[in-house]
DNA sequence: TTGTAGGCGTTATCAT
DNA sequence: ATGATAACGCCTACAA
């Protein structure tokens, strides 16, 4: 490996000097300027990231703790906080599958030294509590983690408003059994939009009924195997709301396999508009959630935070809005 | 930040105690074990990353190098990769968006010393020379970079010969006049596949037309242009293979647009087998690609080269099966 | 079993 | 304008 030492006796000149032309410094004359560039060049030379960040303190690297990586949610939450990042000039170190609260300690600890601050996104409220014990190492900026912790920078999707508005329109369509599919347990969006849900349909005056609440994990087979207990009621739904759109498109398939027709037996909605949503047959109805922006979003807040860490922590809320397709009979004339 | 030197003093041990409690080596009494991890537990310490490879020169992290982060394959691909990464307890770092020869190049020099070595995507033949300077200063993967280049680990697609399958297979459903979208210039796969298209033609005894082969860039919008093209021709083709599932996706748009049903008036296949391919209406015929099996694949080539850097390169080839959906019209029973 | 000290490649702080 | 040299935090001979 070539190192500064190398390039400097090539040279004739100091390391001192060839770190200096590097980092184009004042004090260095054309000439030499000159002759190390040209030297660098041919060897090839490039300083050693982890060297620089040792004695500069900063990596320009942001980490990124997610619970996984399948499907387009989180591939867009990775591509919106790329995008930030690259822009500021920094990388971003991924490491995924951390749901446990031991996962996420040991992921925390292994970027030690290698990231200059952390985005994680866990969305399990008991590890939540987790992070309260890296206050201070860490610049992070938590993403849907729930509105509690306020010791930290987090962005959250307006889950509550979003499905309440979703629900509103399913009701002003004129249902009245409306059945939630809702998300994994101890998720915060999960438990927020179950709650607007909840909020919509008491505002119209309708007692939620529990058994219409089915549990489902924000996967699509879940969704499916939810619409099964749905169907095996004795008095079923006339409109389905799933807590993602993965499980809606569950639904849709089982609904499908059952001979219903959708929306004209039974209305679907989901929540996030994940790319696929528009693609359905029908098209599903759904709560758009700028996903990328989310992560843009969550970068650009680390980014600031880095910048001057002395600010009081910022607490964003990403807005939804309603995306009504034929799924749910589509829009109300 | 605490550092291995507070530990020690708190422990009232030598920091090469502390670092072999650490590094859990021998000849360290059970008493002192204890007492240091007890510490360095309370004080939160965790060793920074940066100084550990500067000294034990590797960092346990992978770059990864890709054109964008747009769509479901790349994200397929950084799954794949994170997920034989993380197995082997290693990192990712991700870097998106080069195409160009110097894009590429800055990329690399800033992960000098940050990883251990690289899983490069650029499917732009032009840029494949650049790689030939990291000669020996990295361990590289190459991702669908062209078999050419055989200085380097690489895995590549069947892409030849799943095109030349899902061509034969349109001629056997009795197409004759089979139109191609093609993907961008210069890129490898979109070239092998065209490739095997014309392969399939040619060995059935009908000449490839020219006219029939339009250009595309693997985005939705250029499949849609494209039909747009064929449509407009005195011969209109009854079968349309487009080199990727994006590219058919919007050659279904654009062909419902203008009236005509797919498949009775005319045929449409795809290329990767996207999840979203299944879904379409009617389901999209397609090469099925395992994509998330690639990055891994990919990943797993870059870790035993890192083990065992003296074997000779390897060049992979992953192999394609045929999805016949209702797109084409369906199996040939 | 433990401690001392040198060095990894770079930048920062002094001299000169 | 340039050069020595001390950090940065850690690991690892070698010494004790």
């Amino acid at each position: 490996m070539v190192t500064i030492k190398d390039v400097a006796r090539e040279a004739g000149v100091s390391v001192a000097t060839v770190s200096r032309v590097w980092n184009d410094a004042d004090f260095v004359s054309p000439e030499t300027r000159q002759r190390v560039a040209e030297v660098a060049a041919r060897l090839g030379y490039s300083p050693h990231g982890a060297a620089r960040s040792l004695i500069t303190r900063t990596t320009f690297a942001l980490g990124v703790l997610l619970p996984d990586l399948y499907g387009e949610f989180f591939s867009e939450i990775i591509r919106g906080i790329d995008h930030a990042a690259q822009a500021a000039g920094y990388h971003i170190l991924v490491s995924s599958s951390h749901e446990s609260k031991d996962e996420i300690d040991a992921a925390l600890r292994s970027m030690r030294g290698r990231v200059d601050g952390m985005i994680i996104m866990s969305p399990d409220l008991e590890a939540q509590r987790t992070l309260q014990a890296l206050q201070g190492s860490f610049a992070v900026v938590l993403l849907n983690g729930g509105a509690e912790s306020k010791a930290f920078d987090t962005i959250t999707i307006e889950n509550h408003e979003g499905a309440r508005e979703m629900t509103r329109h399913l009701l002003a369509r004129g249902h009245r059994r409306i059945a939630m599919i809702g998300g994994p347990q101890r998720n915060y969006d999960a438990a927020e939009r179950l709650r607007g849900y909840r909020t919509a349909l008491t505002e119209s005056g309708i007692a939620p009924e529990e058994s219409l609440v089915v549990q489902g994990d924000f996967s699509e087979l879940s969704g499916h195997r939810a619409v099964k207990r749905l169907l095996a009621l004795e008095s079923r739904p006339t409109a389905i709301f799933a807590a993602n759109d993965s499980m809606a498109i569950g639904a849709l398939s089982a609904l499908r396999e059952n001979g219903l027709r959708v929306p004209e037996d039974i209305a679907v909605a989901g929540f996030d508009d994940i790319p696929l949503a528009r693609y359905m047959n029908p098209p599903l109805s759904t709560v758009h959630v700028d996903i990328s922006q989310l992560g843009e979003r969550a970068a650009a807040l680390l980014l600031t935070s880095l910048q001057k860490n002395t600010r009081p922590h910022q607490h964003l809320q990403l807005s939804t809005t309603l995306v009504i397709r034929a799924s749910c009979g589509g829009v109300i004339s």
